[in-house]
DNA sequence: TTGGCAATCTGTAACGTTTCAGTATATTGC
DNA sequence: GCAATATACTGAAACGTTACAGATTGCCAA
């Protein structure tokens, strides 16, 4: 192809990297103390370590990755691993951008590794330790009882979830409060006068459905307002069904007159619903809704948001694998972030 | 740590992963044999290479990324370098999905390299490229004369960017026609009876901004229809910054009677601004959107919208660069989607 | 003087792969 | 019957790094 490699002696310009032996060449040191010295082992004099040091900056040694992967098994790689038909849009792009933020100057890289809803969950993460593609992994949808956390477990390779497993094992994990996000949406909406409240739960496997679940119903009885149910609907339905759903909801004799909802897609579909069922938001019902981006008050400014901060998890879970990896205990790598509180937005003319 | 490997026997039940040195153990066959059989060399018999592969399968064997990388140099990794301050939500996640699709079946990983608003676009691929840490590489954001495709160029690194450069470069590419979209954009607001068409921009220094505005212009003196200027205003300022603008353009004598957006996102804050101003979408004024998911006639459904796929964008984005480190030509490498055409939403009711 | 020891530095091997330069055996041509 | 050649295989070297097991030097105590 295009390979005009200018073959010229050993030292003369050559465009190749420079590596260890590079290095050693220009210091006149052997390449395992150049290794050494720029570790700041002990037994390195300290004049020798600065030298290469500086010599190593001016020409710009980066080691070579697959040198270090092969010989010590270190890949410095995060994977955060996505299911690529099910999660919440906004969610993808702040966790990552989370991520990367924490492992900018880092040597990490962070990889996307990708599974389908066809696919067992598990198939992923065996991939990853299995070919020991990366030193720690971040994983989202996380269940109560998680095979893709009691694996890495018994593997021993770091990972992080994003929400909390509930088997009796620890490791890091971070969430937001679900349990406190339905609690107040429903005191809100009970403090602004509304007792029949449904909720439009997250898919009913996971984690924080069961939070959400929780803080819904104590909070339920706390106020002494009453459930509509909403059937099997959750938020990883399609946006047709609970749209359908919630209209054919509006119609019964018994309708909501207070919605929440656990996500912003879903929210959309909601307020279609009660506007098809020839209903307004603000008047006959109001929604409480999580958010992870400031969007939903422009939709209809009716509407009461919680906002969850997914870039927040992002850096979160990538600070605890990089933790875990570097020998923190798991079980200091926990955490969990609580909702700001519901928001009503003001419009100009209001 | 827990290190209780079983450190038995060689041959026995050793728990490490297969090497080529295992293969060639339980073939009775040299390392470079197996090496070659296991890649269809031509001067290994037949049976041989049929063994070989059978117990391959068998024992699971897969090739050791970090072995094959420091050998050969080449990574078996795409990157994705993504600003994370300014992407297009949606783009992030969709386009991942895209390109992870296609890599799927392939030994492909992909990295996502993030870099800063503050940060010069050039600094990751700069990165990626000296420190030999992708085979190819996937940008976005594209401009007109883009020194990162040049700077790829002339490195012979093979990439693909989403959106067209304008620099008598060939390259591969994908992009949407943004010249079709805002001409069709016109076209129909022109046929709707609109006169005088106002258009949010994409950022000024990217291509599409070009094409976007080309047709928006052409097709306005098409259909003799006038321009009234949004002015610097692009689908990257802010969500309160767009909603203003276009509530002060509306208060004016001559507004605009129809808007065209390249973004949803800056769709809900125009439609914002018109509602501020005390104007009805479908009535005063009408609007044609890009999206990327089908969101916006949740929103309001007299808005009009053009579809942008950036899964598709993804995968195509992926199989050029595919392509190009396979060998094929750059030149046949690009790829233009064409918009479906301006979809009109109709409620349930109407 | 000698032995011991700390402080620095070094060569070799190994990680798993592919490539280079062979070697051994069978097959062909004449 | 012998060289030439094709077929099928192999060992050694190399990619860049780190760990192991020394080597060299100077200094101090005995």
């Amino acid at each position: 192809m295009d390979k005009q490699r200018t073959k010229k002696t050993e030292e003369a310009s050559a465009q190749k990297r420079p590596t260890l032996k590079t290095l050693a060449f220009m210091t006149g040191l052997g390449v395992t103390t150049v290794s050494r010295a720029l570790k700041d082992a002990p037994e390195i004099g300290a004049e020798t370590r600065r030298r290469v040091q500086l010599v190593a900056k001016q020409i710009g040694y980066r080691p070579n990755r697959a040198g270090v992967r092969l010989r010590t098994g270190k890949t410095n790689v995060i994977s955060l691993v996505l299911n690529t038909e099910q999660e919440i849009m906004s969610f993808v792009s702040d966790i990552i951008y989370g991520v990367t933020e924490v492992i900018a100057d880092t040597p990490y890289h962070l990889i996307v590794t990708p599974y389908s809803r066809s696919q067992d969950p598990l198939d992923p993460v065996r991939y990853l330790v299995e070919t020991g593609s990366a030193d720690g992994v971040i994983i989202s949808r996380t269940q109560p009882n998680d095979p893709r956390a009691r694996y890495m477990l018994e593997r021993g390779i770091p990972f992080a979830t994003h929400g909390r497993t509930d088997m009796g094992l620890v490791h890091p994990y971070h969430d937001f409060d679900n349990y406190a996000f339905a609690a107040e949406a429903v005191r809100h909406l009970a403090g602004m006068g509304r007792r029949r409240l449904a909720l439009v739960t997250p898919p009913a496997g996971l984690s924080y459905y069961r939070h959400t679940v929780d803080g819904f119903a104590d909070a339920l009885s706390e106020v002494g307002a009453s459930e509509v149910p909403f059937n099997t609907i959750s938020i990883d339905h399609s946006i047709e069904q609970i749209r359908m759903r919630t209209a054919q909801l509006m119609r019964r004799d018994i309708r909501p007159d207070g919605i929440i909802s656990s996500a912003a897609a879903a929210t959309l579909a909601i307020v279609a619903g009660i506007e098809d069922a020839g209903f307004k938001l603000g008047r006959d019902v109001d929604v409480v809704s999580k958010q992870s981006s400031d969007l939903l008050h422009l939709f209809r400014h009716e509407l009461l948001v919680v906002n969850e901060d997914f870039r927040l998890a992002g850096s979160e879970l990538a600070r605890s694998v990089l933790g875990w990896i570097g020998g923190t205990a798991p079980g200091s790598l926990q955490s969990l972030s609580e909702p700001k509180g519901v928001v009503a937005y003001r419009r100009s003319g209001d």
